[in-house]
DNA sequence: GTCCAGGGTGAAA
DNA sequence: TTTCACCCTGGA
C-alpha cells in the first residue's frame, strides 16, 4: 500500500493504492451510518475531526478534504479507518472454493471492514436495536447535528459529540430526538465511557472475551451490538454478528445444527471462520441484503452480482 | 387509512 | 429457553 500526493492538481486530494474498494457497501452498508453520496460523486463523511470525500478509482480510492485544511496525515487517517491491515487476502485465498463466500468474493470483492471511532460505534449500535439502517442514519444524523462541533461547512460536518455531552443533555432530550426506548440505554452508557468506568480505547488491547464481556456489562448492550462494536471498532476479526439474516444464511451454506440459537450460531462461526469472521460477516451479510433487495424487486441478483447459482 | 418489519435487549414466565 | 414490551419511521 502507499499513500501518493496530488497537490499537482488544484484538489489537494490524496490516492490510496488500496487495490478496488467498493465505496457504497464498505461505507454506508451498515457498519457505519454517518456517510452521505453526493452528487459529484463519491461519499461525504467524517473521520475523526476531518470532513472528506471518498471516491473509487483504479486501484484504490481518492481521498478528497472538504474542510479547507491541507491534506496532511489524511492518507494515514484513512487507510486505518478503511480497514487496510485486515488480511483481506488471506481471506479471499482461504474462502475462494468456499459454497458461500466464494461466489461472493469473486461478485463483490471490493466490501471492507471499517475501524471507526469506538464511542461513535457504540452509540451507533446501540441505536440501531429493532431498528433499521435509514432510520438509525436519521436518529445518529439528527444527534450529531445538535450536539456535534461544526468541523465544515455543511449542517452534517460535525464531529460526534463526545460522550459527556450525550449524558449532559439526558434521556428525554433524545426521546425528543426520536431515538424511543434506546435513550434509557444511551445515556448510562455514555456516563460509563465520560467518567473512565468504561475504557473504550483499552479494550482494543484487551482480549475478545475481555472486551465483549465489558460491553454487554452496559445496560442495552447484547451480544449483537457488542460484536458490531469488537468488530468495526475495537480491532477483533474475530468477531461474528448472527441477526436473523445471518442465521438463514449460515443454516443455507453451512452445517451449522438445526435450530441453533443466535448465541450458538455466533460461537460455531467465530470457531469456523477464525480470525476472518468479521470479514465473512460482512461477505455474507452484503450477499443476504442483495438477494433480498434483489426477491423485492421481483428479480434475480444472480446474474450479475454472483457467476454461479443461488440455489 | 391500516399493517408490519426493522443488523435487539432485558425481564419475566 | 421462550415470550413480550419497548419507540417510531418508512414502505407495502
Amino acid at each position: 500500500m502507499t499513500v501518493s500526493d496530488n497537490r499537482t492538481t488544484t484538489t489537494n486530494s490524496v490516492f490510496l493504492s488500496t487495490g478496488y474498494i467498493d465505496v457504497e457497501a464498505t461505507l454506508d452498508g451498515g457498519q457505519a451510518f454517518r456517510w452521505w453520496p453526493e452528487d459529484s460523486g463519491g461519499y461525504r463523511g467524517i473521520v475523526g475531526r476531518r470532513v472528506v470525500n471518498v471516491s473509487e478509482t483504479d486501484g484504490g480510492v481518492v481521498i478528497t478534504p472538504l474542510d479547507g485544511k491541507s491534506s496532511d496525515g489524511l492518507g494515514h487517517l484513512m487507510l486505518e479507518y478503511l480497514g487496510e491491515d485486515h488480511d483481506i487476502e488471506g481471506f479471499r485465498t482461504r474462502f475462494a472454493d468456499d459454497k458461500c463466500l466464494g461466489p461472493a468474493l469473486r461478485g463483490y470483492s471490493g466490501l471492507r471492514v471499517l475501524r471507526q471511532d469506538p464511542w461513535e460505534c457504540l452509540f451507533s449500535f446501540i441505536t440501531s436495536s429493532t431498528s433499521n439502517i435509514p432510520r438509525i442514519k436519521l436518529n445518529v444524523g439528527s444527534v450529531v447535528e445538535c450536539l456535534g462541533y461544526s468541523v465544515g461547512p455543511k449542517v452534517r460536518d460535525v464531529t460526534f459529540p463526545e460522550p459527556e455531552v450525550v449524558s449532559g443533555v439526558g434521556e428525554q432530550f433524545l426521546r425528543d430526538l426520536g431515538f424511543g426506548f434506546r435513550a434509557k440505554y444511551l445515556v448510562p452508557a455514555a456516563e460509563a465511557v465520560a467518567s473512565g468506568q468504561l475504557n473504550l480505547t483499552d479494550l482494543r488491547e484487551a482480549t475478545y472475551a475481555e472486551a465483549r464481556e465489558a460491553l454487554t456489562a452496559l445496560h442495552g448492550v447484547g451480544e449483537k451490538v457488542a460484536d458490531c462494536v469488537l468488530a468495526f471498532s475495537l480491532d477483533k476479526p474475530e468477531s461474528f454478528i448472527v441477526d436473523r439474516h445471518i442465521l438463514r444464511a449460515l443454516h443455507k451454506w453451512y452445517d451449522l445444527p438445526e435450530n441453533s440459537s443466535i448465541s450458538y450460531a455466533a460461537d460455531w462461526a467465530r470457531d469456523y471462520f477464525g480470525d476472518h469472521s468479521s470479514l465473512a460477516n460482512q461477505y455474507m451479510f452484503h450477499r443476504e441484503r442483495l438477494a433480498r433487495r434483489a426477491s423485492e424487486w421481483g428479480g434475480v441478483h444472480t446474474a450479475r452480482a454472483l457467476p454461479e447459482d443461488e440455489n
